[in-house]
DNA sequence: CTGAAAGCGCTTACAG
DNA sequence: CTGAAAGCGCTTACAG
């Protein structure tokens, strides 16, 4: 490999030492620069094609703060298990990706996506790689987010819930997002609304969706039950066997479901129970997944700007290496209903049934 | 930021030199150090929690090759536009990095993932950031493909047909793709099958595709006819309209749609026609995306092992990075037809009519 | 306004 | 078997 152009020939070619050659770059304010010599700089950077080296400049700032060193962000995204791939294929984890990596970049910034190995925790690669700071997708067992106190670096965590909270958060307002949906569904006359989800923990997405839900009934001084609160697993099979199951109940003429996926797979349920969507039993998801839109009928939903969480995100990060003592942040991004066609107006409740 | 614990503090709780701390852990074989040594290098390390310093690494090893300098490994993707965000909506594009990203992990390699901005070539980023080699995903002009040639380090091109050969490539054999699935077709008694795709230029995935799809039918001496040949874009409300013109020509009985997304927008316009898939119209997908197992019926398809693409394209790069005199190598993906339910047999072609 | 010099944290011939 | 020293390519007080 031929070897690189260095400040130390672009300072020859110039003839200017090298010192010069980095005020001229970097124009620091604290240096002055007559306009000859720093053309001078500028056409032998253009002549030789010159490109500084990261490494070294990573290298003489690590004395330095308030800059970042390396001008590189790692990103986690949850894998399958530690050690091996991302669970990536869901669309929603490039979506963001995308976001982050173009807010980094128009930044001065690069993004380094990494998973962990046995052998290797993050916290060693953030190390290695002087990492100016870290994104964080999903959630993680607390364990594996206490080592990255230590660090000592910006870090954001993204669609996190969690008891404690250390590092930044971006994130929606999923107790929000559930009472858009439910109230949707009340304001378009259904009384009786049942609730679809994953597992439904102590805390986390699903348990503030329930809240969210639970907040609407009660505004609008319905009562809550139980018995319409359905809760298996994120998938389109489970959208199936709830909807199976809901059938049965011939008072509920109307679902949230948590998930898109879900909602989607009870379309597929209520058609094999001989329901018509939206005729008989309506439904709201939650996502704005690609196949909301394919759907039969198109699905009524949710939806959460993808591209601002991770934008919000890097931009956090960078604000935060400007200032280090920045406080802690937290930022809701603004969710919407996406009307299609999915949701029925009931308006004499009585009658029907 | 707390300093960092460098090679010289380990050295000094070892009470030994930085040489020897070093020796200890990169284990040359030039060099032995004793047991006894070693064993105080190690605890050290341990006690101290000392990371090795990448940028120091990537500055110092950047005289000598066959090592790979940054162990940093770059991946392009397709923006919508220059400088803007990627396109990577597309699942596809996440399953792929999350294999490259695994298999670099697990060679001591890490990922850096980066658009171009208006002002920075990726050129330059290789430069800055050292890159040991580049993946890059999808077509791009050749003006920016050239500007690559000058980078001396390897470069994988994963899906890209060009005239000129100059980088690795990793791809699948589309043309055989296309031939299993119009073969497919025709040992189910089909004879009259419309093609259906993007674009189609003079070379690139849908013309091979296309290639593919004449092999067949001349295999088995069926004419082609440029009338069964309907070429849009690759969208579902193409499938759509690409449905509803087909379904004027009674004879034709199958299709081949060239991507899983045009198929599931074929499938709806066909029902919109009033035909019933699969008895009256058969159909064969491409991709096997999320979608095509949750169609109504679902997709019998053409399957790419998207993993498999990413792993060969990563490890072709290393295998580059380690023997720098490796010839240009070109890797194909086995692809193979998973049989659902959009295909039925006709049997008595003549007596259907 | 510009340059000589030190130093960031490593690795590697070379000497012993 | 181990260490002193040079040097990778930058930046930044400091001196002039």
């Amino acid at each position: 490999m031929a070897r690189r152009v260095s400040s130390r020939d672009v300072a020859r070619e110039a003839g200017v030492s090298t010192a010069t050659v980095s005020y001229v770059l970097n124009n620091k304010e604290s240096q002055t620069i007559s306009p000859e010599t720093t053309e001078k700089v500028l056409d032998a950077v253009r002549k030789l094609g010159y490109v500084p080296n990261q490494a070294a400049q990573t290298l003489v700032t690590s004395r330095q703060q308030n800059k970042g060193l390396s001008k590189l962000v790692g990103v986690i995204i949850p894998q399958t298990e530690p050690g091996k791939k991302f669970v990536f294929s869901n669309p929603f984890y490039g979506d963001l990706l995308s976001s982050v990596e173009y807010t980094a970049r128009i930044n001065g910034y690069h993004v380094l996506i990494s998973g962990t190995t046995a052998e290797q925790s993050y916290v060693e690669i953030a190390k290695n790689r002087s990492l100016d700071g870290i994104i964080i997708v999903g959630m993680y067992p607390s364990s594996q987010i206490n080592e990255y106190k230590k660090l000592q670096i910006p870090i954001v965590m993204v669609d996190c819930y969690r008891s404690d909270h250390f590092f930044h958060n971006v994130g929606v307002n999923d107790r929000h997002g559930a009472y858009l949906a439910t109230n949707y569904l009340i304001e378009h006359g259904h009384k009786n609304i049942a609730f679809i989800s994953g597992s439904v923990q102590d805390y986390g997405v699903n348990h503030e969706r329930l809240m969210g839900y639970r907040d609407a009934l009660e505004g609008k001084g319905i009562d809550y039950s139980e018995q319409l609160v359905f809760s298996g697993d994120v998938s389109y099979i489970y959208g199936i066997t709830a909807a199976e199951q809901i059938s049965q109940n011939k008072d509920i003429t109307a679902v949230f479901a948590t998930a898109d996926i879900i909602a989607v797979g009870a379309i597929k349920g209520f058609r094999k129970s001989g329901l018509n969507i939206p005729k008989d039993m309506s439904i709201v998801g939650f996502d704005d997944i690609h196949l909301a839109r394919l759907a039969e009928p198109s699905l009524t939903t949710v939806r959460q700007d993808i591209s601002k969480k991770g934008e919000a995100a890097m931009e956090l990060i960078i604000t935060n290496i400007l200032s280090p003592v920045m406080p802690r942040q937290d930022i809701s991004i603004p969710l919407t209903i996406v009307e299609r066609d999915s949701v029925s107006y009931i308006t004499n409740t009585d009658l029907s049934l």
